[in-house]
DNA sequence: TCTGGGGTCCTAGGACCC
DNA sequence: TCTGGGGTCCTAGGACCC
């Protein structure tokens, strides 16, 4: 058996924390650049207000004071998820981490009759020790976990805490689940099994598996096995990550390339830095720029490059130089560029990285890179640019990014926690 | 004026091998 | 006129997740 453990509106949650006048309100926290809506609370979504929707034009509920807004703030929220996350490994150390907000708890050698309590107790701690609301679905496997998620949430009367353990109570839930709802079953699967007949999750696993196949392919199979409580999706967060990207939107269209060139050759240094906290080091370097595709009226222009390094490598100086040679192929003048990301892919383990017969830099100058390169992330631990090499921008990473609606950094800034207080 | 960011997996089709 | 059979690898694109 696995427990889900959910955050409650996970975002707005960690704002209310800090800001207890937000509870009881209409509340969206939106995206960089604050640009759409990525988090409402239960009295915003009460409002019809949708996932995505663009933050200009629900300006006239946020400007008549009907909706609180926040710009999103990814520091305050990976603290807080710390916080949850210690909470629940401390009660059952078998956990996966599956998302900023969600974690998958293994219940296998718990006695049955502990389950429900000793989840009730998980909610009531999370809730009183860190201030967030979170949910617990309990079944034999993760998609009916996320099934009894969706009723712990919905239905006071669990008290945060929903069990499908017999077959009873599986029918019954998968009655009253729309077949869109399903974890795995997307937007477009949706009208699809619709149109051929299946309204319901439990239409969906009436349906014999050669039906399943032929529809909706070896994974569809899967979730529809899981829905019947046969576990088919593996635990793949410890697995090394395949590939890394760091992209961002920028506030105004850049025109300019040394301006450009400042802002990639920060995703690199960013990336370059990830595979140094993975132990990772990459063998392909990517580099993709995009126009303004909501503005048809100006030309358009959206290249992906990329290039092969002679020996897989983990430093900013290399990583960095990948990316700008690769911004030579792919400049063209005349475009205004929205936004920009690097991607580095062929991941292998910085301590089985293959030799190059014919390489570029010798053995000392590798070694002396990576050198410098573990400097840099002892200088600028803690999310810090401080050490960066001389073609990033000065400054903080997140310069240049609209946030107008930004909390303060209530759990990770001594400072500005007393002030709050 | 203003529309996010970071991942995974699967499939089909092309290039290439013997 | 008639033009095999069986494989691998890579890539692009689509679908899905949070």
């Amino acid at each position: 058996m696995f427990a889900l453990a959910d955050c409650n509106n996970f975002f707005v949650s960690c704002e209310r924390v800090f800001q207890p006048e937000l509870e009881g309100r209409p509340v969206v926290v939106l995206s960089n650049n604050d640009g759409c809506v990525v988090a409402r609370s239960n009295e915003s979504k009460a409002m019809d207000i949708a996932m995505g929707t663009p933050f200009f034009k629900m300006k006239g509920l946020f400007e008549s004071g009907k909706v609180a807004a926040r710009s999103s703030n990814y520091t305050l929220y990976g603290d807080m998820s710390r916080r949850v996350m210690n909470i629940l490994r401390e009660t059952i150390p078998d956990m996966e981490v599956y998302s900023i907000d969600e974690a998958f708890l293994n219940l296998e050698g718990i006695p049955e009759e502990q389950w429900v309590p000793l989840c009730r107790g998980l909610v009531k701690r999370v809730r009183q020790w860190v201030g967030i609301p979170i949910s617990i679905g309990i079944a034999p496997a993760k998609t009916l976990c996320k099934v009894a998620g969706h009723f712990a949430k919905r239905y006071p009367a669990y008290r945060g805490v929903c069990v499908i353990d017999t077959a009873e109570k599986r029918e019954k839930a998968l009655r009253l689940t729309p077949v869109g709802e399903v974890w795995g079953i997307g937007w477009r699967g949706a009208p699809k099994l619709s149109g051929l007949g299946v309204k319901t999750a439990w239409d969906f696993v009436q349906k014999p598996e050669s039906w399943v196949h032929k529809h909706m392919s070896i994974t569809g199979v899967r979730t529809w096995k899981e829905l019947q409580g046969i576990p088919c999706i593996v635990d793949e967060t410890e697995e090394r990550r395949q590939s890394i990207c760091t992209s961002r939107s920028f506030a105004d269209l850049i025109t300019d390339r040394d301006e450009l060139s400042l802002r990639i050759s920060d995703f690199a240094g960013i990336c370059a830095a990830k595979l140094r906290k993975d132990g990772s080091a990459a063998s392909e370097v990517g580099l993709f720029m995009h126009t303004n595709r909501f503005r048809p009226d100006l030309p358009q222009y959206y290249p992906f490059v990329r290039t092969r390094l002679d020996t897989a490598s983990d430093t900013t100086r290399e990583i960095v130089g990948a990316a700008l040679s690769l911004l030579d192929m792919a400049w063209k003048e005349g475009y205004g560029y929205k936004r920009a990301g690097v991607l580095v892919s062929g991941i292998v383990p910085c301590d089985e990285v293959q030799g190059a017969l014919f390489d570029s830099l010798t053995p000392e100058e590798r070694h002396r890179d990576r050198l410098i390169s573990q400097i840099m992330d002892r200088v600028n631990s803690g999310g810090r640019n401080l050490l960066r090499v001389a073609t990033q921008r000065p400054g903080h990473y997140a310069d240049g990014i609209r946030r107008e609606h930004c909390s303060k950094m209530y759990s990770t800034d001594w400072n500005e926690l007393l002030v709050a207080r």
